[in-house]
Parts: C-alpha cells; sequence; structure tokens
DNA sequence: ATGAAAGCGCTAACAT
DNA sequence: ATGTTAGCGCTTTCAT
C-alpha cells in the first residue's frame, strides 16, 4: 500500500511560501506575520500535516522514545506493570516500545537491536529467566541511555531498580503460616536465576530459621513460574510419600497448579493442605477457595518505574546516580490457610 | 543524561575513511574490499555502533512500526492480544508502539498524533468505549496508511477488522442454558456503545426468542465491563425482588461482581444461581465454582490482527482491499451453570 | 516578513 | 576500491 505524507513543502507550495517560513509559522515563530500563520495552521489541519518525528529527531537528538521489555505480557503482573509505565509517560508525552522476551536471553538480547537503532531515551526492563549477566546491556551504559530494572534485577551495571520486598514479603506470608500453627511447609520455588525466585525462597529460610524449624530438601522444589510447575511440584511432594501441612508457592499459578492437583486427589484445602501464593493477581480473589497470597503493586510499580528512568533521563549529572526503590508488599490472608 | 551516539563519521574517522565507505562496508557492498570490510566490522563491533533508525527511515521512507491501541493493557484479553501481535511483528521484524486508550475516545485520539509522526507503517486498534465515529481516524486512510480493528470494531472506514462471533458465542451459551432448564435468564450487558456489548446482548436475545421465551426488560440491565459492574447488576437484579435462575453475563469479570454478591447473600452457585461467563478469562478455571464461559482466542486474534496488517501494508494495491475475519468462540462448560 | 543555506545521519548514484 | 554529491524532512542561523 502507498503511504504518501504530507510534508513542509507540500503546505508551501499550496500556499505560495517557503517551506521553512511553513515551519516557523507552525511553531509560532516571532518573525511570521499573524496572518500568514493563520493560513498555514489553517491548512494543516485540512490536509492533517503532521510534522515528521524521525526528521525532527535526527535535528534534535533527543529521543521521546522509551524502551520496555517484559518476558511476557499476557502475565497479569506485567501487564499491569506495563499499564502503570503507559500512564506515566503517557503524560510525559513518552512514547513505548514494547517488547516481550518470552524468558529467552536470546530474544531479549535481539530486541535490544531496535531500541538503540531507534535511539530510544532509556529502557525499561524485568530480565527474562535466562539473563543472569549485564553484558548485552552494556552498550545502553556505553551511550548513556539509562536503564531501569523492575521486578527482576542484576548486578553488574549502573541502572536504578525497583522491585518488591519479596524477600520479607514471603518471610511474612511464611511466618504466617508458622503461627497458625503448621510446621511441615514446603515451599515450591521459582527459578533461582532471577532474582525474585531467591528472594522469595530466602524469605521463606529465614521464616522457619527464626522459629528452629530445620529446613527439609524434601519439602523444597524448584521449578518455573507455571500453573504446570505447581501441577509438577504437587506431584513431586505427593510421590515423597506424607503431604506437607501447607505450602508456599512463589507465585499464585504455581499455587493454581497445585490447586488443581489437589481437586484431582480430593485433598481439601486448607483441612488437608494450605496454600500460599505470591503476587495477588486477579484470579487469586476468585479462586476456590480464595488464595492466600502476597499483594505485590504491580501498576504502582510501572509508575515509579517509569519515574525512576524519566529522573535518569532529565538528570544532568554526567554520571547517573542510580536509585533503588523496595517497594512494601502486604499479606492477604483469604481461605486457603 | 547525556547520550552520545555513535555514528558514521565516528567510524570513519578512526578507520581514515570515508564515512560512505563505512556504510558500503557494513551493508556488504560488492565494491568494497574484504580487508576494509573487516576493519569496518570490527570496529563497529567494538563501539557498538548501530545505524540510526530515524536516519534510516529518512531515507528509505519506510517504516517498520506499528502502532497499538488498547483500552486497557492490564485486562487479560487485552494482553493476550496484544502477546500474539508481538509475537508476530517480532518475527517480521517490525517494533510496535502500545498506548491505552483508558476506554475514553479523549485519550484515543491523543494517541494517535505521536504515532502519525513516527510515521508507523499501520494501526492495530480495539476502540474506546467512548469511540462511536471513525473521524479521528480518517487521517491514516488519507495517508494510506492501513488500521485493523480487533474485537472492536467501527464501520465507516475501510480497514480490516477481526472479531470474535460473539453472537453465536453469546447465543451458545445461552441457548445452553436453556436446555439445561433455566428460564428467568438475566444478562448483564456491556456497554452497548461497543460492537462485542451489541453482538453478546443479540446472541442473547436470539436465543431466547428462539425458544419462545419472551424478553423481560427488567431481567436486563446495562452497564460496563468491570467487577463492580457485576456487583452492581446483581444488586439491581436482587432489589428487584425474586433474583433470575441465570445470569449470562457479558464477560468474567462482570460475572465475578456476580460471585461476590451471591457469596455475600448466601446464594449458592448454580443451584440457586447460574452464572455464565464470557471470555475464558485465565482466571475462569480456578473460581469457585469453575465459571461456566465463552472462550475467545485471544492472543490467536493478536496473531491473526497481526498477520491482517502485515498483509495490508505489504498490499501492492493502491486502494487497500480490506478483510473481515471471524473467530469461531468455544462454549466452556464447567460448575457455574 | 520572508527566503536561503547549512546540517542532523544515512544511502545511492555518480565520479575518480 | 574509495570518495563525492545530493537529498530524505526538518529546524535554525543568517541574509535579504
Amino acid at each position: 500500500m502507498k503511504n504518501k505524507q504530507i510534508t513542509l513543502k507540500d503546505l508551501a507550495a499550496e500556499l505560495d511560501l517557503h517551506f521553512t517560513t511553513v515551519s516557523k509559522a507552525l511553531r509560532d515563530h516571532p518573525g511570521v506575520s499573524p496572518k500568514t500563520k493563520k493560513r498555514v495552521r489553517k491548512l494543516a489541519q485540512e490536509m492533517n500535516y503532521f510534522p515528521d518525528w524521525n526528521a525532527q529527531n535526527l535535528r534534535y537528538q533527543d529521543s521521546t522514545t522509551i524502551g520496555v521489555i517484559v518476558p511476557k505480557i499476557s502475565n497479569y503482573f506485567f501487564a499491569s506493570v506495563v499499564h502503570g509505565i503507559e500512564e506515566v509517560m503517557y503524560e510525559s508525552h513518552y512514547t513505548i516500545l514494547v517488547n516481550q522476551s518470552n524468558e529467552s536471553w536470546e530474544r531479549e538480547k535481539t530486541n535490544l537491536r531496535p531500541m538503540l537503532s531507534r535511539r530510544v531515551a532509556g529502557l525499561l526492563i524485568a530480565v527474562s529467566m535466562e539473563t543472569t549477566d549485564t553484558h548485552h546491556l552494556k552498550v545502553f551504559e556505553q551511550h548513556g541511555i539509562p536503564i531501569v530494572f523492575f521486578d527482576r534485577y542484576l548486578n553488574g551495571i549502573k541502572a536504578s531498580r525497583i522491585y518488591s520486598d519479596d524477600v520479607s514479603g514471603a518471610y511474612n506470608a511464611v511466618n504466617y503460616l508458622i503461627n497458625k500453627g503448621y510446621r511441615k511447609i514446603a515451599h515450591l520455588a521459582g527459578p533461582q536465576t532471577v532474582s525474585v525466585g531467591q528472594d522469595r525462597y530466602k524469605g521463606y529460610k529465614k521464616a522457619l530459621k527464626e522459629h528452629d524449624i530445620p529446613l527439609d530438601d524434601d519439602l523444597i522444589w524448584f521449578g518455573g513460574f507455571l500453573e504446570e510447575d505447581g501441577r509438577e511440584g504437587f506431584q513431586y511432594l505427593y510421590k515423597n510419600g506424607d503431604l506437607p501441612d501447607a505450602i508456599f508457592a512463589a507465585n499464585d499459578y504455581i499455587a493454581f497448579g497445585v490447586y488443581q492437583k489437589a481437586k484431582k486427589h480430593n485433598i481439601r484445602i486448607p483441612e488437608d493442605l494450605a496454600v500460599m501464593g505470591y503476587g495477588n493477581s486477579d484470579v487469586s480473589q476468585m479462586t476456590a477457595p480464595p488464595l492466600s497470597t502476597v499483594n505485590q503493586q504491580g501498576i504502582e510499580m510501572g509508575r515509579r518505574a517509569a519515574n525512576l528512568l524519566l529522573e535518569a533521563i532529565n538528570s544532568e549529572e554526567d554520571v547517573f546516580q542510580s536509585k533503588e526503590v523496595v517497594l512494601r508488599t502486604d499479606l492477604i490472608v483469604r481461605e486457603s490457610t
């Protein structure tokens, strides 16, 4: 399909003016007569003229585009974060490029290319599960393009980061279980390659330790963040002989997988088995029984991540002062525990 | 923060070459010696050179950016569609700009501006609830930029569209209820300004009519698409005196609102009240009881919408042949009916 | 008040 | 094999 764009010259030809005069008129330059300005603006409106941002950017050398990379946009939490990001960036007249890494390092890396080429002013990224180092992100540092990590972060690069206090979130969750009388508490842990996986595991261990409950490796299962991981994890614990009193799942999806299997095996929640999730996905209050979980503020995280990035972009300093924001989590007790 | 970009000239200076030679070397032009090519590529790698896409685009006059507008990205269905879009566009080396309209016409309109300025090659849009005409979209037609409507569509503009067959989806759902013996079936309808709201209402009416069940206006409530609409709708029916046998909600979120209220009033689902949702959100299988609903293929819709757009973009025709794709829906019977 | 010229980074046609 | 020139659309500085 042919794409015919309207340029300053088109307007100028129509009005018998030089195109630079048209440019000035449109940007309300002093040295243009009010009458001309009016004529120009009228025609621009009529012909639906929009300045070519590519050309403008080429001139100005300043970008109003920012890149966003999430593992998976259809994940409720990440969708919420993007929601928050979009909101703030919209207000600030930035446009966002969105890509998914699909939890693949390869793809994450590939996604950076068009962003770099488009000269994004900054990058907001929740790294993939496979990403363990910051090698591919060094380019940004080198080119002076600020990065903000959200949810999951990496060390080894100067970048702001925002994440939930998952250690204490997990700690509170497990602590609650212990205080409720559960003793044999299993953990279906997320991947230990990402900070959130590690931190939730840490919180779990911390709570047990504080109550002098010995760590039992048989009660810990490492997997991914999906429902099927929950099903597998359950299966692992189930085959192990006797089920635990309670399961602390590294996220809600895992917990839902446990729900499915429990139902199949006629195990009642919470009577036979308590289940604690993590994330407070919009689903969690609707489940049978409603899932106890830890609330993470997705939209809020997005908003604040966006603001962190804007701060960095607008910073006058040559060496960017990276910040760290830790969001509080809230334990949400429902009927599964 | 200062953003220092590396250009062809930087490379050229370093190598004592003319910058055009560097350009040729990088794009593997025949008339450059292999040795030079090697030197150039090596340095480009080292200095992390990325061609400025703004400049390239200015030259080529062809864009590889497409715009996507959804009402709300944190809505599961729309997030899924975006997921599908991103997948296809990634394969085709397109980059996507994502914006939310927040169901506001004003904001939808405002979002178009940067997209137009960035010379997007096409637009994928699910219009806001407030959007009733295509006035603001005419610019695209005028500039030869193809549009594809997904989920919700508008008439009055030449554009491809893809949506679920909601009339028959709703029809099947209500038909099922009737065959199950329910007779007093209420409908918590979505906004009648959007096609999906209309079509689901149509399907409802059609099913009743076919079974000679008279339409009872007291059983129909018009609201939005949110949980709170479900709560309000329930309240309306509840106050109306006697509850219906069944409720057909225009989407799952509305159904969840009904769940909440029903629980509060100790009304059992489905014994006292059957509930049918729409959308098969990831939540719906987890609820208590699992929600009967109509499956819409979000990711698939995104994929196909993206392909429709690519087709239009790559079409040789001057006048674009718009297409219409209707996606089949599937009734998913769970335990709420 | 308006126009001309230069230049942003890049590519392609045309010299050398 | 390498360099020169022009031009994509735009803005800004400097003439007229």
